[in-house]
DNA sequence: AATGAATGAGCATTCATTCAT
DNA sequence: GATGAATGAATGCTCATTCAT
């Protein structure tokens, strides 16, 4: 079920020669350049910062890269990748109750967040930085993903089980402000655990659409 | 109720003399700043592109502000101030129940999102660019917006209207995650009208909270 | 009959506002590049040299350009301009025989080599650091200059004032070598000046296509 | 009359142990990098294209090489020991007269110029990228060739085979650019092959000097 | 009020070169 | 012999900012 995350190091185009790198000095750099465009956003991130941060003087990152952009590409659409693994449904989930399938979906989606903080703020805040090729690799993986949401919350009305009289894909988009908009704001340190925080999301977003959270369980067991 | 608008233009720090400034002039500058650094982010955004909109040399905004961070000051606060504004209730509404009073912020703030589209965007995005005091200035507006929200959640919950258990900040914060997530994706031109929009978050907040939006009008009449 | 020299200000391409240049500190600036791509090449030249020359910062030369490519595309392009208003006769000589109109137009090229001594070698070293598209404006003025001798030597076999069997586009390339050649070796302070140096030539280039330079005047008087 | 080509492989100066050298690997590096430096000058040729061309990553061409300049200066001086061996004549020739000698030379020096296409370009345009000491080795090639034309040109004015009048330094540096000059526009696949472009050029020299290229053989029998 | 011109610090990117393995 | 990885100096270019006019 998990996918496994792609390997986003710029492929040989012709004109460099294929570079046999190290996977897991790949993802300290990613990781890196992650911290840094969340701290202080794509445009004015330096490359020398990313690069000090795992022991590099900046012209070794190219090394690595091609381009900055590369770092962001890497990071928003690994980010999307794992929402793609997220919508990737357990097989016992795939019949279940519409509001059983959007809690779980829920709980995976914050897992990820959890797992990567700051990457959705990323992903959503510099999205159009990218070059108009990669923004539309990573904007088709978003349609598949808002596109699973809409569709449960489609069944979800039709079934009866939530509330009639709302646009579905409007409401996908308020379900993902609500999930990703927690990472301007709710950083590991909080009162809440990350669990607690899914359970409360789960809680907020069913009751919202017109179902009783307690009557689904949170995960099936 | 409504606050006036700050006046945001460079005051007199002894450095500079103060001008006698065209208060149209500067509304058209900050304007023009918010479309750029809506389209580009702040730092992305260029000075010569804002000047270019009103029909200046970049030289010759500096007759206007002091720095680039004059202008992300002006709209990050001024969207503050506006919703300062907004938490500013009419009489009546003061005594009415909690989820008539939250139905009734959920309108006013749809109102300055739909009145200066974008401005959400910049003040979440790019408020961490602003300087140390300036950040300061922002965020003491928003703790009391903030509070505003999360005391009517309390209120709510204290008086049975909303469902107990849930932590009022943080609901609060997934309140405001809902109503400015909407800059991201809704624009001018989309199927639904701005009023038709704060609708229907009214009524997925009311309903997420717990309470029945067919309970209360959407306003007061 | 003699062509203004195009002005190669980079123009508006809608993203830069059009600057109001000063035309003569354009030519400084080209002439300043002409120097230093002469010396170091176009690669190996250092912007920051050729704004010294002219007492700016490297920063400042951008005032005046968009690339450096700009500057090598003023001087070859320019330069081949040049050599499109050499090839436009007096009307006096355009009935005149081939050898005559052929030995005019080494004096004329010459003129234009000791104008702006090492342009040519410029021209002729550095002509594919350019874009496709500029490549493309040079070689159709090249190609015209080229046609212009070919032409004549055609004439002047067909009249019977050059020898017979020899190609003539391949022998207008000869002729071109050779009164290109000289600006590798040739600079102010030979003890030819150069008026000797084109008298030089165009008797061996009218020997060297079989017609008696003797018997033809230098230039009408 | 063959000289064997020189060694130009870095020699062991105290810096570097002597490594045990292929020579046909180095033969295969010195033309790659001929091949990359012809195409795009040197400053602008890289290491890299030149390693990947055989086979090799950048830094492996540090086994063979010191420097870049190394390359270029195998191929600059190569080029003129060529050119050193090509003024080494055939024994029945050195009594010959002027206007055959000259034509001897001219198609001697064809040959070499179709047996390394290009290298006469890159000696022409980057032999200033050289060190002093290195331009100095070549300039001393360079003017023991020169000497050799000019020697016969004056020979041939003395002899009355060539015009008088003319200055023959001068004029032996335009044989050289009509020699060389060809390089920049004749390669192969033109439709003359380079016997015929070595016999238009022979004429068209022997004709420019002032002799009737008919009253000698191309070549001696 | 506005501009043309210049500044200077900053930054992404390139690339010859080194070297332990 | 060859490589992967790193270096560090250079360099083109950008852009907020200044200021005399």
């Amino acid at each position: 079920m998990a996918l496994a995350p792609e390997d986003h190091r710029p492929t040989d185009d012709g004109r460099r020669t294929r570079r046999p790198l190290n996977l897991e000095r790949w993802d300290e750099i990613v990781d890196a350049a992650g911290e840094v465009f969340d701290k202080k956003g794509y445009a004015a991130a330096r490359i020398e910062d990313i690069a000090a941060r795992v022991g590099l003087l900046k012209g070794s990152l190219y090394y690595y890269i091609d381009s900055k952009e590369d770092l962001l590409f890497a990071i928003v659409d690994g980010n999307h990748s794992r929402g793609l693994a997220v919508i990737d449904e357990p097989p016992e989930l795939t019949t279940a109750a519409p509001p059983i399938r959007l809690g779980a979906f829920v709980n995976r989606w914050i897992g990820i967040v959890s797992a990567v903080p700051g990457y959705a703020a990323i992903a959503e805040r510099d999205l159009r930085r990218l070059s108009p090729e990669r923004q539309g690799i990573v904007m088709g993986k978003r349609a598949r993903i808002h596109r699973f949401v809409r569709t449960i919350i489609e069944d979800g009305i039709a079934g009866g089980f939530f509330v009639h009289g709302i646009e579905p894909g409007l409401t996908a988009n308020n379900v993902f402000d609500l999930l990703n908009g927690i990472s301007a704001w709710f950083r590991p340190g909080h009162p809440l655990s990350y669990d607690e925080l899914a359970e409360h999301l789960r809680r907020l977003v069913l009751r919202g659409l017109g179902a009783d959270p307690d009557a689904y369980p949170a995960a099936l067991p």
